[in-house]
DNA sequence: ATTTTTGTTAAGCTAAGGTTAAAACCAATT
DNA sequence: AATTGGTTTTAACCTTAGCTTAACAAAAAT
């Protein structure tokens, strides 16, 4: 899975904050690029196909806004991030709330960005791969062959799937350490969502952990009424 | 950015101040439509798609609050912003029940009302440009996964929340520093507004708090009859 | 002082999930 | 048509999670 960094381009004009930022990206996995303004961010965009873009709001010449309009003319799928600053959003009104689900303010708790980036190109990743023909996954120790639904482990003999444990598993990986929900497995798997095709699935369930339990880092958790998670520790 | 005027939908039956307001708010940049009472907003409501509705709430025939429930009928997402001439408490707590974005009370300093239109209509902006679901959330040492209902605290393991104590506190963090209404909580996720779930609601209230324990400057508020705040000290 | 609201804990109940085994199903042979 | 081997569903039983309700204490309002 490590073998393609997925790519941000980081457009922060401030030069502190941007390369500190860019370092951290880049020590947590990513291949960052870092431009300097709106201007030379959207050069950089037209010659890279990038995962995400990560926009400060406030620049001069070109605002985050305005980038990422002209950025969506040419791509209407790639994830936008905006980062802004705390100034602009409380400076007006003491106590004055911009309300709901705000985006990131600086400063900022660097896990959270993280996270958020992770989610946001993991979501697409399920996007892209969900229905392609990538059937060679790994997951901690293990790695599956969703063509002919083997599933290996190191030099053990590979255990050979069922076409539902295979499945299932599949679509376990692409969200991986995300939620994977109930529905979605019943409806593209078992093509119907009613309580024993649900109950169906939690035996499957229940045969795909006894097979990854060769690899104690490799779970499968439940959220109870939505679905179930698979995750690697480290 | 300028291609797409933001439309704005103004319900005011005073003549003059509704006239000078709709002026004011097209000189800056906005296409406003002028309803000179309830019945009027609401058949313009129906004609178009606007980005934010300013709605007086003294008005003959249909107050504020009567067409602000018809338009949330319509449009759930919709902000509203409410201008009212007496800073009545129960005027406040009302327009939050029908799901007010904000509130002015008139006189008031147009500047801050161009302001809040800024950020509300920006907000809703950002939120469809960025297209990411608000799930990570901040709060003092904390920080909620409120898809998979984690609560974390800095290295110790997460907590797994179950799905009431997630939306609780979503909501709260949601209304972070300010209040948080009782019947808001309740019709939102209990959808219900009676003596049990309302005594529910404290039982997660209590546990919460529990929660969030492990850090000193983050604490519950009560605010009596009212409802609950979520304080994060200094 | 009395009533109402809130804080807190624990019991009781329901629904969801874990697990195993038996039954049903299905396709490929006999 | 019957057998076989693998797969999937259904059933059963048990555990856990989640929510409400009750009960009583404390705080706030009247």
């Amino acid at each position: 899975m490590e073998e393609s960094l997925k790519k941000i381009l980081l457009v922060e004009d401030d030069p502190n904050f941007g390369t500190v930022l860019k370092e951290y990206l880049s020590i947590n996995g990513y291949e960052v690029t870092h431009a300097k303004n709106g201007m030379e961010g959207y050069e950089k965009f037209k010659k890279t196909d990038y995962h995400l873009c990560i926009l400060d709001v406030m620049m001069p010449y070109k605002d985050g806004f305005t980038l990422a309009k002209e950025i969506r003319e040419k791509n209407m799928e790639i994830p936008i991030i905006f980062l802004t600053a705390k100034a602009l959003k409380e400076d007006v009104l003491k106590g004055y709330k911009v309300g709901a689900d705000d985006y990131l303010n600086k400063p900022f708790d660097s896990e959270v960005l993280l996270m958020k980036i992770k989610a946001i190109i993991q979501r697409k990743t399920v996007d892209t791969l969900a229905d392609s023909k990538q059937f060679e996954f790994t997951i901690g120790e293990f790695s599956l062959n969703s063509k002919l639904r083997f599933l290996s482990h190191k030099g053990d003999k590979p255990a050979k799937l069922s076409p539902k444990e295979n499945e299932l598993l599949r679509l376990l990986i692409l969200h991986e350490n995300d939620l994977m929900p109930r529905e979605i497995a019943l409806t593209k798997i078992w093509r119907d969502d009613n309580y024993f095709t649900s109950r169906s699935m939690d035996v499957y369930i229940a045969k795909l952990r006894k097979y990854l339990k060769l690899d104690p880092k490799v779970e499968i958790l439940n959220i109870h009424g939505e679905g179930f998670r698979l995750v690697v520790n480290k």
